[in-house]
DNA sequence: CGCGAGGTTGATTTGTGTCAATGCACGTGG
DNA sequence: CCACGTGCATTGACACAAATCAACCTCGCG
């Protein structure tokens, strides 16, 4: 539950009550296990889900067959903004290992975000996700396969180390070749070829499901990923002039 | 100006008093040439941009030299969720044709957003704008040229609609082909041949910028385009419920 | 020991990108 | 009033990244 905590600590400076708050909000807990839908395409989603947990993702099935991940979901991360009415869900999400989820009623989240702090913490979480969303479009649309590839390396391991799940330069890749096609838009085969290419530049190594970087500031330049972008310490710093 | 409250009240049904709020949210306004920066990346966005008229778009320069569109903001739409922090942009904003803006302190925002009903409205209209994100991402990663042109279309030619500026089955579209292209990671060329492909197919036809759509139905069946998520008239039935 | 999921490889095809030229409409200045 | 420039659309030839198809390998597990 931390992980959420932690996250949203990027946003906001939060008092210890206002933590209380936050580790609160979950009324009902949920697992499911690898592979597992949370929320099928049709339904309706009437709380808000916060992922405890496990790697989780928001994807949609086309016409063709095809499936296109639209973005993952890391412990700590939030199903939909959190001001949202209940609607109904044209996509699905699904558990990619398994996944531990909290639910979390639009009611209890909004009063808790009546406190200040608890609000800019919910706000900053709500923009640094579309933030992400925003770059995974550039990606998308004009990035390479290996640039595409890098650049998902770079953020996950900035998204892992903001929530303490990385060691330094490693953290654990919880996906297979064909979910990292279908997020990034490319075949299987271009995602092993690329992977290899990465790993032959001694850019990263893998051994298992550990993925280590090698060169991170190469990485970077090589996809365009800019950390300084979401200035993790700055808005901390900012926080504490106020 | 009253295209963002017509298209605010697909989310909610606003009061006489409510309306008058919202109407006053600008608190300057300001004209941009086409082709001008509204805001360039590194700027800080203190206030909020509401576009009241003229095409506006989202974009980012990517090192490469080429240019991704994130989004197209139309006459209504907000630049950001309305309930963000002032933040540095990573990204820059540019006017398509010229352009009108009005400028909304995050104050005065918020304020507005203590009426349930306004704030129902925001939500709704900020959950629309991550819908078109989420449907963006799908369309980047998994659709040939001609699917994303043809969802361009449809989704343009709704978002027209919402706001009266479409008639029927045609509306003006004010984007260069290089533009569209920029907007669905294609070059120029291949936008070129993909809009004949539709026109040859009588889906469509183009005189001067007026687009007109003779078949909707398979224009959508073709795209994946859902016009049916938006549910544009249920949204209205279920607050009249309330 | 055999099976299945996931990773790897090679051969081939194909959708798009790139480059470069041409056309066309419109506006401007001589 | 015409020559010219400029921005945009169009076209053809060619190159190339990535998709597809089809094996094959490897490792963990029942």
């Amino acid at each position: 539950m931390n992980r959420f905590l932690r996250k949203l600590q990027y946003g906001s400076e939060l008092m210890a009550e206002e933590q209380k708050l936050i580790l609160e909000l979950p009324h009902h807990y949920r697992n499911i296990d690898a592979r597992g839908d949370v929320l099928s395409e049709g339904d309706e989603q009437k709380n808000l889900i916060l992922v405890l947990d496990g790697w989780a993702c928001r994807y949609k099935l086309l016409e063709n067959g095809t499936r296109q991940i639209i973005s993952i979901l890391l412990p700590g991360d939030l199903s939909e903004p959190f001001g949202l009415h209940p609607h109904c869900m044209d996509h699905s999400l699904c558990a990619i290992t398994p996944v531990m989820i909290g639910e979390i009623s639009r009611a209890a989240i909004m009063d808790a975000a009546s406190f200040s702090r608890v609000s800019d913490a919910l706000w900053w979480d709500l923009f640094f996700t579309i933030s992400l969303d925003r770059h995974h479009i550039v990606g998308l649309g004009r990035r390479s396969a290996k640039e595409r590839l890098a650049h998902l390396i770079c953020q996950l391991h900035m998204r892992l180390e903001m929530i303490g799940m990385s060691e330094d330069d490693s953290f654990l890749l919880m996906m297979t070749q064909a979910q990292i096609g279908d997020m990034l838009g490319l075949s299987t085969v271009q995602v092993n070829r690329s992977l290899q290419v990465l790993r032959e530049t001694q850019l990263i190594s893998q051994h298992q499901n550990r993925l280590t970087i090698h060169d991170l500031t190469e990485l970077c330049a090589l996809s365009g990923f800019d950390r300084s972008y979401f200035h993790l310490d700055d808005i901390k710093d900012q926080t504490a002039n106020d």
